[in-house]
RNA sequence: GCCCGGGUGGCGAAAUUGGUAGACGCAAGGGACUUAAAAUCCCUCGGUUCUCACGAACCGUGCCGGUUCGACUCCGGCCCCGGGCACCA
């Protein structure tokens, strides 16, 4: 029995405790059993859940919940993020130690979760601060220098002055920091870099086997940005050296009249050595280099090197010219300039006097009509044996031309970099290496492993370095056993958010980094999100999973399968923040509404993907439709569950109406939570309890059937019951056990759809004329062509639209129209 | 500049992928219950016009055109909004 009022708070209070009490939640492999691993990005313990982390869970639960009722072994972790910045910076102003900051912040986070009822195995959690994550991730780390795939290198790299530490690529946003919204500044510091780049081709092939938003998958194939084409190189005898330039258009090779290199390339240094010009040049480069959005609209300046180098075709003797628009890190820092059809080389060659050649006339087209420069492919010209050739071929012709006489050759260039991973902060991963003057770079042996993040700091105004802990960097090599200096820089925090996926399945596993029970669990079934990862975190972690794949630790490609990007939370079309004074708090709503109600709100007010707007009147229309819920199962609770089955072929019209209703919006729900399309999975439980409310109101009139109706009520509340569970598992779950439905049909599972109840005797369809909508007639479900074309030709309104007029022809399209064309 | 998404009532959105546009909900208005309020329940709710009325006609998915018996859906051309990339050779 169930009291008369819902009272969200009591009854998810009750079944949270029973949840864990009974470790509902904790899964464990079963080889029977089909698993479905559901995972949504762990958050960083700020402290606080906000609607976002609300959203973003529920519609990860709800998809878990969902494959649970399909008996599937459903494993969902929770874990924290917990290394970065705001540690520090709380440390800093509240003189607490970014340690005891975190773990409070992370008991709260986690009472909140376990307010909204998620469906964890709590049994795995992981905390990335704690030694037992990161040690593997140090012993990872030196596994990839061990393979190649790390580095150390002087580079100039993204300096946030705000945070005071290096950013990778990735994590600079229209010249600013992704975090600390401060300019970028360029700096030359060494520090460790992996090599993504070496797995470039991959993850850009990769991307077609994946199930993901096609958004993200095109953000990702142009971050890594691949370009096919040939590398040609132009000897530079008078300095006994060659320059390297790659181009996608070979096609136009003998069109290139100068080369241009950057100005932090070797040979315009070496320029620069006596000739003071090219010194300033080369100095007023440097300084006007900042933002790189700046750089697109800069004015192209160049100057002479002075040096020459030779046509590998031609033999001519072409110019190099130092440009500023030449990019260092782009290839070799060095390109051919083409200004017949190149609109950047034409306009510096116009600037600066240099000849123009055309080498590509228009298929067309006359040459001397056209336009310069010409961008397009064409017909070679003025290229010697290559002419007549159409550009397509010529690059294949040329490319090969140019290995046959040493002179280049076919490649691929990307535009991704490798992954700059030092940080100079304290609060993160110790990098695992140690420098001793005799030595060298050498790695922690294993057994050293972990190295500690000391938690003994000193909380000072500014910074928290390791390099200011003496018994943090002095240590003894472990070679020589001299004294040697440990490294003071830590991990990206980006690191341990690559890899967590997979330390989930082996979340206990204290002797290795993994075990074979990722074999079971891996790859991630279906991955939920935000876009503003696309081309950070969801790069980084499939390029570890590649990395952990080549180590023969797991034997996925790709660590998830399916991915979901849900939308950003908005309220008064904004993004909700603090400054802007727009949030809203959860715990209060929970308070007020329950867990429930905001989890209904969530999914049914916007699709997953796009933005949702925050509105408090649609919460309390989630409340209102909850209380209706419990209401209808209280007034009816004495026939629940009805246990009489009716002779469906006897039933009245309208209860055999009803019945196909309730089986439809099933259906409708079943295939919508596939597609994830949530939100009208919510609404058809809403359609779903006005079709009950309507068979309630239809047995208090009549008494004839009412045995039929009880039963369609019981059966279609048990329908609604399970439906609802993903999305509010509380009420649900409360209503099953207390109103008699788990005794009579034990543990919910997903409703079969009783086909027969889709079929109807009779079907409604709606009559056109010319494509208008004129009429609707009743015709028998089993109707031929010839019934229903008489039927819609009978119709009183229809005939009024057919007088004096001939009919052309009539279309059928069957249990949906019939529209008669006609004519004067 | 290039590459992706989107434009549907007062609002959030739906439309079985070419077949009743606006389901479901929010807001609003009207009514019932109540001494009153809240809560709850019932009705109306894209626009214009005609009709005392039952009702009917036309228009309507950013704009213009096309294909089709039929277009929110497909094609061509524009206009806005959001996102990504941006001297990438």
């Amino acid at each position: 029995m169930i009291k008369e009022n819902y009272h969200p708070q009591l009854i998810e209070t009750e079944c949270q405790q029973k949840w864990d009490n009974d470790n509902t939640y904790a899964v464990r492999e079963d080889e029977t059993k089909e698993k479905f691993y559901c995972l949504a990005m762990f958050p960083y313990p700020s402290g606080s859940l906000h609607v976002g982390h609300i959203r973003n869970y529920t519609i990860g639960d709800v998809i878990g919940r969902y494959q649970r009722l399909h008996q599937k072994n459903v494993l969902q972790p929770m874990g924290w993020d917990a290394f970065g910045l705001p540690a520090e910076n709380a440390a800093i102003q509240h003189g607490v130690s970014p340690k005891n900051w975190t773990n409070e912040n992370i008991a709260i986070m986690r009472e909140h979760l376990k307010k909204l009822g998620f469906a964890y195995d709590w049994d795995r959690e992981i905390n990335t601060s704690q030694s037992d994550y990161y040690r593997w991730e140090q012993w990872l780390f030196i596994k990839m220098y061990e393979m190649g795939l790390v580095y150390r290198k002087n580079a100039i790299v993204n300096w946030d002055p705000a945070d005071q530490t290096v950013l990778a690529n990735e994590q600079v946003v229209d010249g600013k920091g992704w975090r600390s919204g401060a300019t970028i500044e360029q700096r030359e510091i060494t520090q460790w870099f992996i090599k993504i780049t070496a797995y470039a081709e991959e993850l850009i092939t990769d991307l077609d086997k994946l199930d993901w938003p096609d958004q993200v998958k095109i953000m990702q194939r142009n971050w890594i940005g691949r370009s096919h084409g040939c590398n040609v190189i132009f000897d530079v005898p008078n300095e006994n050296t060659s320059l390297d330039v790659f181009t996608t258009r070979v096609d136009t090779l003998l069109g290139a009249t100068y080369l241009a290199i950057s100005p932090n390339h070797v040979l315009a240094q070496q320029a620069a050595k006596h000739n003071p010009d090219i010194q300033t040049f080369i100095k007023a480069c440097q300084t006007t280099k900042v933002a790189e959005a700046d750089m697109a609209t800069m004015e192209k300046k160049g100057i002479n090197s002075g040096f020459t180098a030779v046509h590998p075709i031609s033999k001519a003797t072409v110019p190099i010219w130092i440009a500023n628009y030449v990019l260092s890190d782009y290839g070799s820092g060095a390109v051919m300039a083409v200004p017949g059809h190149d609109q950047r080389d034409f306009d510096f060659a116009r600037k600066y006097n240099l000849p123009i050649k055309t080498v590509i006339k228009d298929k067309n087209d006359s040459a001397d009509s056209q336009k310069l420069p010409l961008l397009l492919d064409g017909i070679l010209i003025n290229s010697g044996d290559f002419d007549g050739l159409d550009s397509a071929e010529a690059r294949r012709v040329m490319a090969d031309y140019l290995v046959k006489n040493n002179h280049g050759s076919p490649t691929i260039h990307y535009r991704l970099h490798d992954w700059g991973v030092s940080r100079q902060r304290y609060w993160g991963t110790p990098i695992p290496f140690i420098y001793c003057q005799q030595c060298g770079i050498v790695p922690v042996p294993e057994e050293q492993l972990p190295v500690v993040l000391p938690d003994n700091v000193n909380v000072k105004d500014k910074l928290l370095p390791l390099s200011d802990i003496d018994s943090f960097y002095k240590v003894d090599c472990p070679r020589c056993g001299k004294l040697a200096r440990r490294e003071t820089d830590t991990f990206d925090t980006f690191i341990e958010s690559s890899w967590y996926y997979a330390r989930f399945a082996s979340y206990d596993q204290h002797k290795k980094i993994l075990d074979q029970r990722v074999d079971y669990w891996l790859p991630v079934d279906q991955y939920i999100g935000g876009v503003e990862h696309a081309v950070l975190h969801l790069l980084y972690a499939r390029f570890f999973n590649k990395v952990l794949r080549d180590l023969g630790l797991i034997h996925t490609d790709e660590p998830f399968k399916r991915l979901l990007t849900q939308g950003m939370v908005l309220k008064d079309g904004s993004k909700m923040s603090k400054s802007k004074g727009n949030t809203v708090s959860p715990m209060a709503l929970i308070e007020e509404y329950g867990a429930d109600t905001l989890r209904f709100f969530s999914i049914f007010t916007a699709p997953p993907e796009q933005s949702l707007e925050w509105s408090d009147s649609g919460v309390e229309g989630a409340y209102r439709f909850l209380n209706r819920v419990w209401k209808f199962a209280f007034d009816h609770q004495q026939i629940l569950p009805y246990d009489h089955k009716p002779d469906w072929s006897k039933t009245s019209a309208p209860i055999k109406k009803s019945r196909c209703v309730i089986y439809s919006l099933l259906k409708q729900a079943s295939d919508d939570l596939k597609k994830l399309q949530l939100n009208t999975v919510a609404s058809a439980c809403m359609k779903l309890l006005n079709e009950l409310q309507t068979l309630a109101n239809g047995a208090q009139k009549e008494t004839e059937q009412l045995a039929d109706y009880h039963y369609l009520i019981s059966d279609g509340l048990r329908i609604l019951l399970i439906i609802l569970q993903p999305i509010t598992p509380h009420i649900s779950d409360y209503l099953w056990q207390n109103i008699g439905y788990q005794q009579h049909y034990g543990n919910q599972s997903w409703p079969k759809i009783d086909t027969k109840a889709l079929e109807q005797d009779n079907i409604a369809l709606i009559v056109q004329v010319n494509g208008k909508l004129r009429s609707k007639i009743t015709v028998p479900a089993n109707a031929d062509n010839a019934i229903i074309e008489n039927a819609a030709k009978a119709d009183e309104k229809v005939k009024k639209y057919l007088q004096n007029k001939q009919v052309v022809k009539i279309i059928i399209v069957p249990k949906r129209l019939v529209n008669i064309v006609i004519r004067d």
